[in-house]
DNA sequence: GCCTTGTTGCGAACTGCTCGCATCTAGGCT
DNA sequence: AGCCTAGATGCGAGCAGTTCGCAACAAGGC
């Protein structure tokens, strides 16, 4: 079982969380087990909802504050995938992503995909690009294809 | 002068409007004016300011609808530059924007910087980026330089 | 000049997120 | 076990950026 593994991650986290004043907390323990037991891309509110199936009385503020927390202590990120809401994730399974404009689709790619844009863009311009913050926005092969109205604008 | 350039233009996309069934309107004479005149990445509210010193009952929304309206006809574009508003700029001028996460301060750089990653992400996942929505963030020379404290997260 | 229909001004709504504040509680100290 | 204090929470209000509904308005074909 992976479980011991994800709950022993869980308690490091939370350790490190202690020796920064910080406290272990309800809400943390739940946010941190959804993050560390499904992995993937969630949104603060999709997130939300998971902790308030066990713990209904967690506010969706609480959970961005201890977002924000962990992305501080570098446990988590969070990337913007299109227009809408931000989409957070474990900081060690972070990579590229492309978003499909039309249907809402993403793409997950590895880092070296970028490896090209960053080492050209750092040569020419001095410029560190931060790969993991923004999505790639464009049309996935299905979109592409059809020429058809667009989904949005 | 280039003004008369300018005029032409905008008469060019006026025409355009009512092939369209579109109407000629102030508002739509005074942001197209805007957006030929001065050219760059301006926020919905700078140009609706813009337009409010020559008209100022021309409301905010009004800028929106008809940023939007150019947009379908392809005369605009607009892009994200990281977590603040959408910046807006004629569609022929477009280009990708590396945004400093730190400093906030914005790099333009030509299409061809991005071609391999275009190249590479079509052929391998058949995904046509856009390469102009969505700013790529990082951080520039300045402030890669120094590893002080992040102005912002 | 008239009429139709696209456009506008206005404010209210909406989304994604942040903040202020009174209350609560984790956890070190005893 | 109980106390204390500072960090965390719940809650609602607030905010930025953008969109929407709607009555009033006006462009431009007739």
């Amino acid at each position: 079982m992976p479980g011991d593994d994800r709950s022993e991650r869980v308690e490091d986290v939370l350790a490190r969380l202690r020796r920064n004043g910080g406290r272990v907390t309800k809400a943390r323990q739940l946010l941190l087990e959804e993050l560390f037991d499904r992995g993937g891309h969630r949104t603060a509110e999709e997130l939300a909802g998971a902790v308030q199936d066990r713990a209904p009385e967690v506010h969706l503020s609480t959970i961005y504050r201890n977002l924000d927390e962990l992305e501080r202590l570098g446990v988590v990120t969070h990337s913007h995938m299109g227009h809408g809401p931000a989409a957070y994730h474990l900081a060690e399974t972070a990579h590229p992503h492309l978003v499909c404009e039309r249907c809402g689709s993403t793409i997950d790619v590895p880092d070296e995909v970028l490896g090209g844009l960053m080492a050209t863009v750092r040569r020419r311009y001095g410029f560190a690009i931060d790969p993991h913050h923004f999505a790639i926005p464009g049309r996935c092969r299905a979109c592409s294809g059809d020429a058809g109205a667009p989904a949005r604008g």
